[in-house]
DNA sequence: ATCATTTACATAACTGATTATGCAATATTA
DNA sequence: TAATATTGCATAATCAGTTATGTAAATGAT
């Protein structure tokens, strides 16, 4: 049974380069049937000299999407054989300016007649197959300068670990873990502050007996993120989103959207109007969240914290 | 604007590598992503152990259509890494019996779920795309293998060449390419006979004047084959076909065949039953011609020719 | 006008594959 | 049972591409 539809489609590269070799090998022995000295990896260069005329190494790598330095070797060989001339006169020194010699000129005429008749093959294979290659390849270089395969596997692996992500309520065994996340990222960036401290070393206290809430983000059963709901002593706002901290090594996995979400759930539930936060702009990802969330930045109001640079609130409906 | 939309379906094998190699630079960013230790190169053989359990490297090598070398490379750098433990116990002493490892096989569980990513991502690609690439090359692997493009090519090449002879009955100017063409051929399998000489030096002579025709097959206004309908003096055949000769730089354009059939149809036109002819089995070309003209074996007739040890007529309706 | 930067190319080193070749171990045959 | 052929694998050489790097020429900025 054929190796491939064992793998599934991850093996679609080794299958791809499977095809191309077998392509390129047809190919050599499809010149040498014509009995013309020419090496299949010469074609892409000698085609675009023959269309266009003079071109430099640069261009013609970039209109044949190779690396330059493949073109510089391809001109090489090709010169060697005598089917093109270099350094042609140029004002820029630096330029190797190429073009087809004579006994280029001649080839192309032949190669032109050869090019019709493997056109022809390559169209029998299409007329004979239900699903078109030469499209399929054209339709994926288009999907894939859109969006790359690794970004599009990373949506998949985002995804599948978001669906494992679960919010739960606070309990005293996630105690540590509440802290240690803050304070992980916190001293990354910052000072941890006095008011930091307080807060984290006894939430119970500071967060939960004020009638504030903590949710925390377990994957795979180990706690990864936290973020609590602060009630405020503040006639403008009902609670305060804050301590938002998710572990480095569970980045990708939605979790701050998840924690975010849950925390104005809650805040809707229990009747708020507004909710606060404030951040710092250094913390972009963290600001694209908050957007993300509905927040909007405001001006004017007075904090503790010496590294705030922005604040933001919510408008529940 | 893109360069194959102006080379054509010729650069199927560029355009191929060019998808390939894409599709491959992003797989080894993809294992880094899941930050496992492991080369894309190494998938196919890591694949079948994991699938099929201890096999040989050139057992491995059938099955993911690798060449021997390029396995036991392989196994060599995974087994550095420490995936597979090579040179398990075997009667063969030659045979180098490979499994994966401890760590191997815990790594097979990571890779399924990397895998599932990956699949679901390409097949994201095909739902996107009206061509589905994973079947044409399925289908493209399959029609290759019935016939190479080598082979479709050169159909392609012998079918345009063909369209382009030209059969055209005798005159004096082809004299000396009747002689050379049969000249060349005779000589390069036997000795020239006596028989041979007399008819070829002569012709309007020994073959015309007896109420025979010759043939010439005309590439480009150069003659590259000739043959010849020769009356004979006999009850039960009319003409015999002989003095076919094709040049050999003129194979595959089936100038023999369309020598043939001009031939036949001139005998048919002159009212002939039965058209003879005599050969040697070493030129199985041209016996194979003969069959494919309509001729059937024959035994038992005289023959003024040592070389000949076939003998066949055609009966015409 | 001078110095730093960029450009255009060549060269070197590497990569992932291949074919060619050599050497044991095993199987076959006279 | 000895000679010969075949098998299984490793190693070497090659190939068509790549990235990295060096260098001279041109361009730009102060």
């Amino acid at each position: 049974m054929d190796i491939f539809q064992k793998t599934g489609k991850v093996a679609i590269g080794s299958r791809l380069r499977l095809l191309t070799a077998k392509v390129t090998e047809d190919a050599s022995k499809i010149y040498e049937m014509y009995h013309v000295d020419f090496s299949p990896k010469w074609f892409p260069v000698f085609f675009v000299l023959s269309e266009d005329g003079e071109k430099t190494i640069t261009e013609i790598a970039e209109q044949i999407r190779h690396s330059q330095p493949s073109v510089t070797k391809i001109i090489k060989e090709m010169s060697g054989a005598g089917l093109v001339k270099g350094n042609q006169k140029s004002d820029d020194k630096r330029r190797n300016v190429v073009g087809l010699s004579k006994k280029g000129t001649q080839l192309a005429e032949t190669l032109r007649i050869q090019t019709k008749d493997v056109e022809l093959a390559v169209e029998g294979l299409m007329a004979e197959s239900t699903n078109n290659l030469w499209e399929a390849i054209a339709e994926w270089e288009f999907l894939l300068q859109k969006k790359s395969l690794f970004k599009r596997v990373q949506e998949q692996k985002k995804l599948r670990e978001s669906a494992n992500v679960e919010i739960v309520e606070y309990e005293p065994k996630y105690k540590t873990a509440f802290k240690q996340l803050n304070e992980e990222w916190i001293s990354n960036y910052f000072e941890i502050e006095e008011t930091d401290s307080k807060a984290l070393d006894n939430p119970e206290k500071s967060i939960l007996e004020k009638g504030g809430e903590i949710f925390v983000a377990l994957y795979e059963n180990e706690p990864l993120g936290v973020c609590a709901l602060i009630k405020m002593d503040d006639p403008d706002y009902d609670f305060e989103l804050a301590k938002m901290a998710v572990s480095p090594k569970a980045q990708g996995k939605s979790i701050g959207l998840k924690l975010g979400q849950a925390v104005i759930e809650e805040a809707r539930k229990q009747g708020a109007k507004k909710i606060y936060l404030e951040s710092n702009t250094i913390l972009t990802p963290a600001i694209n969240l908050y957007y993300k969330l509905g927040f909007e930045k405001i001006v004017g109001r007075a904090t503790p914290y010496k590294r705030c640079n922005i604040q933001m609130e919510l408008r529940l409906k």
